[in-house]
RNA sequence: ACAGUUUGUCGGUCUGUCGCUCGUUCUUCGGAACGGGAGGAAAGUCCGGGCAGCACAGAGCGCCAUACUUCCUAACGGGAAGCUAUCGUAAGGUAGAGUAAUGUAACAGAAAAUAACCGCCAUUUUAUAUGGAUUUUCCAUUGGUAAGGGUGAAAAGGUAGGGUAAGAGCCUACCGGGUUGCGUAGUAAUAUGCAAUGCCGUACAUCUUAUGGGCUGUAAGGUCAUGUAUACCGACGUAUGUAGGGUUGCUCGUCCGUUGUCGGGGGGUAGACUGCUAAAGCUUAUUGGUGACAAUAAGCGUAGAUAAAUGACAGACGCUUUCGGAGAAAGUACAGAACCCGGCUUAUAGACGAACUGUUUUA
């Protein structure tokens, strides 16, 4: 395995600042591939290319268990396709945040996240610029 | 064996691939190696305590909580053992201050507490409580009466006798309960014996009495502090064509200052660090105690994230149920630490253990 085909996660592509959420709530764009939403923005800070901030609303899912069960599901499909997300940052030149809001009121398989973690990168290769 | 009561324990396991977080060590600063990483309820946030900040002369009133007794505990509204009442064939379950005062008691019922709808009775001196009539009686009125009466959760302690016009603890005997006094047992609640007292409906609420309670919670609190604006202080420089002020009645002069730069500096936003995990700790054994629990000894060293790690996927096994033939299908709970402890309450597929009770069968 080479280098660059390492597919971790760390602290520093995780969206954790509070203006940074604030800011990527005001300016982002979105769009829906259900059952996820996407809200995402161009980022002008030094960063790693594509920074990821995934929330579950207490008001869909009103368990605890359920929404840890959700974001896991997410982060792990975003994980693995982490390659996907840094060759779109690359082709236009660009930092970006992206968010990932679960829309749905029941838990799906992951397979189906997958499906959708999927179309999201297609969109976003026609949209982002 | 079946039915049940109380109580305790567990609540998946393994392999592979890819990851997350904390600690230690190493490092070519990219990272690498090794080790640790959710619960019995982590939940509800209902009590109590630690810890922290704020408030605080004293007294009274109010508000909230608790309420048989003794004990346990850091403390508690928790627990243990007992007492009384009550439910259950039983193992066991449930409840618990006081009653002086005030209020309420659905439906049903005559009436729900100074009870007269029906019923009974009409008193002393023989001849009548009053009125009427067809006059040993009947009707109405008035008065007395709690013996009897479809109800109800509850009906004015129960039975018998005396008594009476009829009745009534009105009186007596026995029985049930209460209160008071004395004795006995017990630390006590209480039990029990004797005596006295006719004192005698139930439930709930208000109320009364006693005890306790200041408020807020780790997003508390503390430390550092980029940027921006800047109180205040110092130094340097510029202008004298200068706002403003002091000195003065006015002018000049002079001092402060204004403006600029630099330095110091208080407060403090974003953010970072701390609080932050060793604790009234856990396990085992012994001793004391009916028990909650306590003491002693040995061993263990037990998650610390911050938008939030403790995982995702694939496969195998286990367990349960159903089909049926050596396999297949379905299911595998409730639920996710957020400062830390002790409880309570609620949710929980299923599995196992212990003690005890009843019934049946056998010996």
């Amino acid at each position: 395995m080479t280098e660059e085909k390492r597919f971790t996660f760390t602290k520093a592509e995780r969206l954790s600042l509070k203006r940074h959420v604030d800011f990527l709530f005001n300016e982002g764009k979105s769009f829906v591939s259900y059952p996820l939403r996407v809200v995402f923005c161009t980022a002008d800070v030094p960063a790693p290319p594509v920074t990821v901030f995934i929330s579950v609303p207490k008001k869909k899912l009103k368990r605890a268990v359920k929404r840890n069960r959700v974001k896991r599901q997410v982060r792990e499909m975003y994980r693995l396709r982490k390659d996907k997300f840094a060759a779109v940052s690359s082709l236009f030149g660009k930092n970006y945040f992206i968010a990932f809001l679960y829309i749905d009121d029941k838990l799906h398989p992951t397979s189906e996240i997958a499906k959708s973690m999927d179309k999201i990168v297609h969109i976003l290769e026609k949209k982002a610029c």
